[in-house]
DNA sequence: GATCTGATTGCGTTGCGCGCAACGAGTAGT
DNA sequence: ACTACTCGTTGCGCGCAACGCAATCAGATC
């Protein structure tokens, strides 16, 4: 243990609260002023502190710059992108990432069918919350409040004979949805297309994005359809592990509402 | 100087490119990997470092904490929020706000656009001086001397066929931002967006941060962005009563050289 | 089980970082 | 204008914290 690592650490600790003295520091830090002074100024020289004025030290914009690149670095469609591809390839469907991101939920990758048949989708687009399977997935992962106030507001707009077409009856799809830790959507959106979507979790097993396998009726039945669900689990798990998802700290999926 | 923390600060660098082993690290850092362990583990007791697998270390979250605690410090974020959220609805286009500390101007909030196209940017981002709207705005509004030792050391890089690339044409252009009360990016720092800024002021009326509204040209022409202006000028002095201005007691804005 | 690669530990040495005390700079008080 | 006070800053010598080495351990790969 490097004992003035720890003390600069917890130096900047303190100045996360606002601008501070060096005295300030010294008494937080329980060490003699002068030792402060010298952090002070390694990290000052990192640009992990700068001089507010005279006499107040505050955070600097290197801590800035660590925490985008390091979000950059854990962007959901790069850290995704070996486990969706490899999921790809193995079943040889259209494979989706998509996101919930104010109020919608966006395709945010795809990965195109080896297969003739193809589904009319992009990069960008928005996915319907009613009838696609990567919505309920990203939709049932909201804190309940925020969760039924969107459904309350889904114009339910029926697309096809199996749309879900009301906010009790979408609730309750979404109960089973987090219940099995994966969801459906058994040509809801369009009749010759059936899907199955699992979330992706972060860090501290937050959902921040979902995957999806969208496949023909004429190529798989529905019990063909359910086939591919560990397959999906699996990248679904691959994917949430690059995300830095630590799957031994976080409950299993089933335990959320 | 520390040299076990200026160490330990070049390993929190090489970190936030992503997940590094002990020896990628060592090596980066130039020392012995035994050293980078010791830091490695300190670092990792106040969670600034986790472990990734059982070889590579990423970034922890006691870094997101700190930005995230040093930017809820700043109030002016608090106080300018209603402002921005519903200037942001109103246009439904991408909104900022900006702050100039220490010879940088830093992005410290941002309301995302409701459209596809979304800027590249964050919160913590550094913003370059000579092309974007909000650094006009911050550095028009420095004391003369300041404002000038400030455009001469700028480098400008030209971004686009628009940015302005001498100190003498930066500074005329601060002059009429002064004058106008707000700020342009003509399409200076991405050929395919440009923006409007202006100033939030405090107490005393001087001015504490920057708000900006940035806009697609797909979306929007010359005129039509200058169509914002009204709305943008209203969201910044709302934000400017939040912070305590009292535009009856301070000058009008383009009182100022 | 041999042979990697890479993480971890023990240890002796050294130079780094520590606190002290003196100094400097700026501010307030009379 | 002088003093007194408060902080930031500097020089210095001692002691231990941190360093690198080498050995060991753990785990993968063949």
């Amino acid at each position: 243990m490097s004992q003035s690592l720890d003390r600069a650490l917890i130096l900047l600790d303190a100045l996360a609260g606002g601008p501070r003295t060096l005295d300030q520091l010294a008494e937080h830090a329980g060490v003699h002023k002068t030792t402060v002074l010298r952090l002070l100024r390694t990290l000052e020289s990192r640009r992990f502190v700068q001089r507010d004025d005279a006499r107040h030290y505050r955070l600097g914009t290197a801590l800035f710059d660590l925490a985008n690149r390091s979000l950059d670095s854990r962007d959901v469609r790069r850290c995704a992108e070996a486990a969706l591809r490899e999921l790809n390839e193995l079943t040889g469907h259209t494979v989706h990432l998509a996101s919930y991101e104010g109020g919608e939920v966006v395709y945010i990758d795809k990965y195109e069918s080896r297969h003739q048949v193809r589904m009319y989708s992009r990069v960008g687009k928005r996915a319907a919350l009613h009838c696609t399977a990567v919505a309920k997935v990203l939709v049932a992962a909201l804190e309940p409040g925020r969760r039924d106030r969107v459904a309350a507001e889904i114009d339910y707009v029926p697309m096809t004979a199996n749309t879900i077409t009301s906010a009790e009856a979408y609730l309750a799809e979404l109960a089973g949805v987090a219940a099995r830790g994966y969801a459906l959507d058994d040509s809801e959106h369009e009749d010759f297309i059936h899907c199955v979507a699992a979330p992706v979790r972060g860090q501290r097993g937050e959902v921040i994005a979902a995957v999806s396998v969208s496949v023909p009726r004429v190529l798989l039945d529905h019990d063909g359809l359910l086939a591919l669900v560990p397959d999906l689990l699996r990248a679904a798990e691959r994917a949430s592990a690059a995300c830095g998802h630590n799957m031994a700290a976080a409950p299993p999926t089933a335990v959320e509402l």
